[in-house]
DNA sequence: AAAATCTGCAACCAAACGGTTGCATATATG
DNA sequence: CATATATGCAACCGTTTGGTTGCAGATTTT
């Protein structure tokens, strides 16, 4: 069973919770309000999620306050920067050739 | 069958191809020499990355040669960015737990 | 004390995933 | 021309995934 943050953010519904809870803390109950899903499924991927140190519970009473711990998602973050060279490069390149075009057009 | 960037780079194995593929394009015969799995696996996983526009390929005779197509990485920077902020914020709350030990302490 | 509510676990299921082997096709080499 | 090499497709297989339903435990509410 893997149980990393690239396989977390890989279904949609576990994003859109993050998503969510980035905005505001919540229950799980109030989550699956938001979803086209039973209230189990949503606790699944919660389940996942705080596997994966993406999010924390705090209980109050019967409920159960999920937020999220952005923390972890730094790791995601960190991989991408290796490709952000990359893509800057092409920015640069198109950069140039506008400024070429500019300079032939004048 | 899901096709996005997020789903792609969920597979460690597709992980480790885009970052080879970060540094210099190369076959799918050249890349398999550096997994311990079959060449047609590689394969298949270079077909995921194509069909997400991970990647691009330019034939050479029999050969391929298979090139990072960085821009569509973007697309998962851009939904991080989301989330930047609230790290961003625990690193200055830190800060100013820093600060503050640091005045009491003189 | 009884009923209602919130949560998570277990069992089950169809579909997707990641791997394998065998084969067909196209190109390069002897 | 015959052989070797590079690639991709198809069929198959065990495991994982994401969903369902039913149920049990804990806490509120009445």
């Amino acid at each position: 069973m893997r149980r990393d943050p690239f396989q977390a953010i890989a279904d949609p519904t576990r994003r859109s919770i993050l998503v969510l809870l980035a905005v505001q803390a919540m229950t799980p109950g109030a989550l699956a309000t938001h979803f086209d899903t039973s209230r189990q499924a949503i606790s699944k991927h919660l389940r996942i999620l705080s596997e994966c140190e993406l999010v924390r519970t705090v209980p109050h009473g019967r409920e159960v306050e999920y937020s999220l711990r952005p923390e972890r998602m730094q790791e995601i973050d960190r991989w991408l920067d290796q490709f952000k060279r990359l893509w800057q490069q092409r920015f640069e390149q198109l950069d140039e050739v506008l400024t070429t075009l500019k300079k032939e057009r004048s």
